[in-house]
DNA sequence: GTCTATAATTAGATAGAC
DNA sequence: GTCTATCTAATTATAGAC
């Protein structure tokens, strides 16, 4: 199954980078052969695109609805879309894993990913991070730096858990560990946020670790 | 000289991970000869070793007096901290490159730079945080989570520079811009700061691009 | 110490039987 | 479509003349 191979492809390529992977280590990760890939896939380039469009995708279906709707809540739709980045950040490290790897040196992979995948997604988010602070509410930052906020922080210790394990015996991967990231990212960005109706709820339940001191 | 070839190996390692970069890439980069590395180097392992050594030293050298003094302004002690760290990403964002490549999966170069560089700056860095709000400053966030956010969001610009430039057409090697990012990343962290004196005041200056909204 | 030549291994991709 | 065998090129590391 071609899901599977593109599976196995992004926890290479998030591990290793481009370079460092081969195409055999992503064939026996799958159980296929690795003669296979070529037959599918026109080279390991086009292996490359495939799984990173698959990340894209999925990422896009956890977001999709989110700035659709009429901004009457724009901060309460922030707020809602920093959980469900973190939480799919938790579940699906390489995405930050590639772009960061991507992100650091002129490629033509970099201009690939930045124009077809970061572009539109950095474009919403700043928008409407500007038109939320038009309003008076959120931290007093300029749109760049809360998209830098957002991903950089957001993704940050899920990227790096085997560290964060090594120096803290946390364990990202912790369902309560994923929503208090979200918390204290939110609590940074929506600082208003925590007075508003509903809007934390989830920190007080019993069994969550509130990382807020 | 083994200076240039160390920070060719950092250059290298950096854009292409440990597996991803070939040590004739390196060679080339500082005018040496391949064979070269293995005569002055047992392996492409110990210059990667050499080289991080180096990286952290440099680092060690911008932050070595701040919190050996009394503690009796340790929330300037930190700011200062901050803009040293994000001054250094800016100069070498290898750093935060390499540290993110090596953390992303368990290895033995994980458990080598976890324990020999890592660990002692995260202590270091938690506990005088936890001291920090032990006096009843700074923003609500326990000790990793504020590390997460220096590291994280301190470096992402830098570490990112190529992607940032293709999407916003910011140069964040520009000393406005890096001052820019470390003043954001204070005003997160100590939001009573910015009242404290002589706290801010290059935030002010002719020339600085003020990326506070 | 430096350099050319090369050994031993592994890479991405392909040929061709089935 | 799958699989074995293999091609060409690139890899780390070493041998040995200078």
């Amino acid at each position: 199954m071609a899901e599977d191979l593109l599976d196995a492809a992004l926890l290479e390529f998030a591990a290793h980078g481009f370079e460092g992977t081969s195409t055999r280590q992503i064939a026996r990760r799958a159980g296929w052969h690795q003669p296979q890939i070529n037959y599918h896939f026109e080279s390991k380039e086009a292996l490359w695109q495939a799984a990173v469009d698959k990340l894209f995708a999925e990422l896009a279906s956890t977001t999709a609805d989110l700035f659709s709707g009429p901004p009457s809540d724009l901060a309460g739709a922030f707020a809602e879309g920093i959980r469900r980045f973190v939480a799919f950040s938790a579940r699906r490290p390489e995405l930050f894993r590639i772009m960061s790897l991507e992100s650091t040196a002129d490629s033509e992979r970099l201009d690939w990913i930045a124009e077809r995948h970061i572009r539109p997604r950095f474009e919403i988010i700043r928008d409407a991070w500007e038109r939320l602070r038009a309003t008076g509410v959120g931290a007093t930052i300029d749109g760049v730096t809360a998209y830098q906020l957002i991903v950089g922080f957001g993704s940050f210790p899920f990227a790096n858990s085997p560290a964060v394990r090594r120096l803290t015996s946390l364990d990202m991967s912790n369902p309560a560990a994923v929503s208090g990231h979200a918390d204290a990212l939110i609590a940074l960005l929506l600082p208003e946020h925590r007075d508003l109706p509903g809007a934390s709820a989830r920190r007080n339940e019993p069994g969550s670790t509130d990382r807020i001191a």
